[in-house]
Order: structure tokens, then C-alpha cells, then sequence
RNA sequence: UCCCCGAUAGCUCAAUAGGUAGAGCGAGCGGCUGUUAACCGCUAGGUCCUAGGUUCGAGCCCUAGUCGGGGAGCCA
């Protein structure tokens, strides 16, 4: 039997099955509304059959042969209360077992609540228990965990209100990047996650390879990569940007949306060894243009965000972090100051401020230097640019005074670094000479240095971390904490 | 990778000057209650991270390691 026709019968099995033997769906003259938790709390229509599905977050019992149970389905912050009792079949039998994480299916009637806490709630006309969660040994209680005690059981912290939140938001913010994007004609481009080309030396690189490290050969010392599977050395992408410049001097507009990796050696509360990274890039963009899409870039999607998920952002203000909202309104509503390095250096080096790092003009400023610019001195969001040649990479465009190139860095309070970008050196004499200065082959890079062979043109372009906006957005303190599954060294569980 | 701090009950922590462990929460049982961080009472629960060492005696002191946290560097 065809693949296809295979399928057709078990879907017709499939819609027959659930035609015949779903109460929920059957015999029944009232609509049964299935209902996910969220759509229940907003609810008008009071009076209604619904049907509601999630996992049991508390219950309180009354010994009058009733109970309450807090159902959360992770379709939202709330959960909605249940009250069940005696008349519903079976609920003697199994009151026992409905514990803090056990799954359970409701039916009943959705009614104004009478006690204050909660606008709706269900009152059950039957229960279902899917799945059971030993109380003894289930390890989300009812009381608060610590962040570092949840991420050892990080298959399980979905299932707590913060978490919940996190990842919610995380969806929003992800969804409202692309739209800022789509809604202005941007393309979105595939860049590719496993690569022969050593980038711009953004970070050490995790090496992607078939051969036995035990076995494998070595010639001269070396090992021979020409019997791996790509016939040369591969690894994961550290940065989608040189491929995006390919498409932006072809298709236009355009941005990369996916995962990266830097295998560094770093242990930090702003790292990890894989996160996602978000990279336009634009032809005919000059500095200014990339600061100002930049600019409303950060703008647009932390309003989209606080639009999308008011409950969640009120829960972080109020639980995680009371200063979040007023640090994003802030950065929302107030233009970034723009602050070219070598006035950024002046004012570092003449307020007084003692910096355990001196600062001099031609150093990379630290993060200290940073953070007072940003909290305390300006106390919003600023754009560094025009950074010293010979600390930023070889493809940014040299400036007129020879001595700077157009490099920009967003600079937010709290979280430091948020966005790294450039105009990118379009001219061909240039930038193979800056190639040379860095150390560079160019014979490495030969389809790159072909982009200024070509029809080159001006263009612009830049890097975000999409953990580092939403360390932003929740006030998470560490990066760990709003990535499903973190990878940091020595830590690739789950 | 470097510097600092930590590891004790399921979780969060305490244990005075080395004298062989306590609380809160959670859990179990009972009481009370249209409850909602519920409340009140009782009960159970611990190779004090691992391996050495000092000592009559180590949760506590020493050494090494593992893991975790904070900071730095690298950056997103």
C-alpha cells in the first residue's frame, strides 16, 4: 500500500474514532467549548459548557466533600479555578491523586465566581485524570525554588509561573522581530548553521566532524580533513552576517533569525556557548541609516512585546525585577544617545570617576566604563560608534580620518551590550588591505572579497542577541534563564 | 581561563570557641474553612558534596577534586 493511501485511512480511523467515542464532542444538545485556560479567564459567556485541559498547580480541599484546584495549562499566567465536588462521578476515588503536577481533563459549567481573586471559574460536572505526579517526589512544590534548583530540573520548569512567562515571552518577542522585519520588505534568509569559512574570528568555534577522534590520521602533525566528510575542517556558525551581506547585494533587505555558537570558554550571567542571534543586513545603508533602523528596532519590538503580554511583563515587575517596566519605557520612549568612541572616551576620562581600568584613547572600553556611560552618567540607552581601527574587525568600513571605522554598538542599563554592528567596507583595495592588517587570507574569504569585485555597493548591517533583549524584557539576571535549554560549558544537559 | 564565595532534610537555610544536627516551607495524617502564598495541631524525613589528612573527637580545621553562584576577560 501507497504511502498516501496509508495515510487517508488512518485519518479517516482517526476523525471516526473521535466522532463516536469524544463525550466531549457527542450526543450532547449544549456546545461544549474547548477551552484553553486562557481563553476561559477572558470569557464572557458565562453559563457555558466548556471543556478545559491542563495540569493541577494547587488544590484546596474542604473536608464538606469539596475542592479547589488550579488549573494552568501554560496558555497563561492565571489559572482557573475549579471547584469539584461530591457529584462528580468518581471524584471519591480519585481526590487522592490529584496532587500538585497531576494532569486532569473538566468538564463543566463556566460561572461568575463568587469569591473575590478570580472573575470565572468552573464548576466540574466531570473529571478525568490523565496522569498522576507522586507528591512525594514530584519536585516543584507548592512554594518558591531558586532559579539554580530549576535549571537542574529544567524538563520540569516550564511548569512554574516564571517560566512560563519567560517562554511566552520569548515567543512574542521572537514573533515580533519578525514582523518588524516583514513589514518593511525585509527577506528573511536561511544562513547556514554548519560552515567551512572561519568567519570574522568572532569566537572560537565548535569543530563538526565524522572522523574518529581516536583513530583519525595525522599528516605532518595535522590532522587530515580531507577524509572528513566535507573533504575540508567545518564547524558551527558564530555569525550568519557574511552570508547575509551575499543576499543583501542581491535580493536587498534582508536578516538571518537563528542559532549560534562560540565555543569560549565563558562563565558569565550574559553567555552561552549556543544562543540566537537576529542579523540584518541592508545595501545603500550608510552608519547613520543602521544606527536609526537600529534605533527603532529596539523600540518597535519591546512595544509589541508589552503589548503582547501584559500579564506576563506585570508578573516580572512585580516578582522578578520592580524596575523592568521603568527601564523599558524609558529606553521606549526616549531617543538613544549617540556618542562617537573618542567623546565617549573624553567624557570617561575627565568625570572623575574612578575605573579599575584606566582608559585611553585606542582600548576597547570596559565593561565598567560601559555601564557608568549607560546608568549612571546618561541613565538611557546609547550608540557608541567611529571605534579605533585596530580593535574592530577587518570588515568595517575605514573612515575618512584613517584611524576609525564605522562600528556601532547599543549600549542599554542593565544588560550592557545589546546590539553590535557596522557599515561594512564596500570598497575592494580597502578592505583586502585591512584583511592583511588583520591577519587575514584573502584567498579564505575569496567569495566575500568577490561581493566588491561585483556591482559592490554601501551597506550596512548588524548583530542582536535575542537573550540578551529578553534578560532585558523579563529582568532575569541570568542568561541561563531565558533559553529553554542553556548550553554553557560543561553543561549540555537536557 | 583568572579572582572571590558556596555545597547540611524534597526545597531555602541555621548550627555559637572543633564535642556526632535544627527551623521554615514542602510532604503524610487530623482539624477548620467559598478556599485562593489559606489557617491550626501532630508525624515522618539527613552516608552534613567526594577523597585523603590533623585530632581523643570534624558539619566546623588542612589538602586535592567535583559541582554551583558572583565578578573579570571574550562578545551577542
Amino acid at each position: 500500500m501507497c504511502y498516501l493511501a496509508r495515510r487517508a485511512i488512518q485519518h479517516a480511523g482517526f476523525s471516526k474514532h473521535r466522532n463516536f467515542t469524544d463525550s466531549a464532542f457527542q450526543n450532547t444538545d449544549e456546545i461544549m467549548q474547548r477551552l484553553k485556560v486562557a481563553q476561559a479567564l477572558k470569557s464572557t459567556s458565562v453559563g457555558i459548557e466548556v471543556d478545559v485541559r491542563g495540569w493541577i498547580r494547587t488544590k484546596r480541599e474542604s473536608k464538606q466533600g469539596f475542592a479547589f484546584l488550579e488549573l494552568n495549562d501554560g496558555s497563561s499566567m492565571g489559572n482557573l479555578q475549579v471547584i469539584v465536588d461530591g457529584s462528580v462521578p468518581g471524584f471519591a476515588d480519585i481526590n487522592k491523586q490529584l496532587t500538585t503536577g497531576s494532569s486532569v481533563r473538566v468538564t463543566g459549567e463556566l460561572k461568575e465566581s463568587p469569591a473575590a481573586g478570580q472573575r470565572v471559574e468552573v464548576h466540574a460536572k466531570t473529571l478525568e485524570l490523565y496522569g498522576t505526579a507522586d507528591a512525594e517526589k514530584f519536585p516543584l512544590q507548592k512554594k518558591r525554588h531558586s532559579f539554580e534548583f530549576l535549571r537542574e530540573i529544567a524538563h520540569l520548569r516550564p511548569r512554574t509561573n516564571t517560566f512560563g512567562a519567560i517562554f511566552r515571552v520569548r515567543n512574542a518577542l521572537s514573533r515580533a522581530i519578525h514582523n518588524f522585519f516583514q513589514s518593511r520588505g525585509f527577506l528573511y534568509v536561511h544562513s547556514p548553521i554548519i560552515t567551512t569559512s572561519d568567519a570574522e574570528g568572532a569566537g572560537a568555534m565548535f569543530h563538526v566532524t565524522t572522523l574518529d577522534m581516536v583513530k583519525r590520521k595525522l599528516v605532518d602533525g595535522q590532522v587530515d580533513y580531507t577524509e572528513d566528510f566535507f573533504g575540508k575542517k567545518a564547524s558551527l556558525t558564530v555569525s550568519g552576517q557574511l552570508e547575509g551581506e551575499i543576499f543583501a547585494t542581491s535580493l536587498g533587505d534582508c536578516y538571518t533569525f537563528g542559532p549560534t555558537f562560540r565555543a569560549e570558554n565563558s562563565n558569565t550571567t550574559r553567555h552561552l556557548a549556543e544562543f540566537w542571534m537576529i542579523e540584518p543586513e541592508m545595501p545603500f545603508y550608510d552608519l547613520q541609516d543602521n544606527m536609526n533602523l537600529a534605533e527603532s528596532f529596539i523600540r518597535e519590538i519591546l512595544t509589541e512585546v508589552l503589548a503582547a503580554c501584559p500579564e506576563d511583563m506585570a508578573f516580572f515587575n512585580e516578582r522578578i525585577d520592580n524596575t523592568v517596566m521603568a527601564t523599558l519605557r524609558n529606553i521606549i520612549d526616549n531617543d538613544f544617545l549617540r556618542l562617537s568612541y573618542t567623546e565617549a572616551v573624553e567624557i570617561l576620562m575627565t568625570c572623575g570617576e574612578k575605573f579599575d581600568y584606566p582608559v585611553e584613547w585606542g582600548t576597547d572600553l570596559q565593561s565598567e566604563h560601559e555601564r557608568y556611560l549607560t546608568e549612571k552618567k546618561f541613565g538611557k540607552p546609547i550608540i557608541l560608534y567611529d571605534y579605533p581601527r585596530q580593535i574592530k574587525s577587518f570588515y568595517m568600513r575605514v573612515n575618512e580620518d584613517g584611524k576609525t571605522v564605522r562600528a556601532m554598538d547599543v549600549l542599554v542599563p542593565r544588560v550592557g551590550e545589546i546590539i553590535g554592528g557596522s557599515q561594512r567596507e564596500e570598497r575592494l583595495d580597502v578592505l583586502l588591505e585591512r584583511m592583511q592588517e588583520c591577519g587575514l587570507n584573502p584567498e579564505d574569504y575569496w567569495w566575500y572579497v568577490d561581493l566588491r569585485r561585483y556591482g559592490s555597493v554601501p551597506h550596512s548591517g548588524f548583530g542582536l542577541g535575542l537573550e540578551r533583549v529578553m534578560l532585558l524584557l523579563t529582568g532575569m539576571a541570568n542568561i541561563r534563564d531565558v533559553i529553554p535549554f542553556p548550553r554553557t560549558p560543561k553543561n549540555a544537559d537536557f
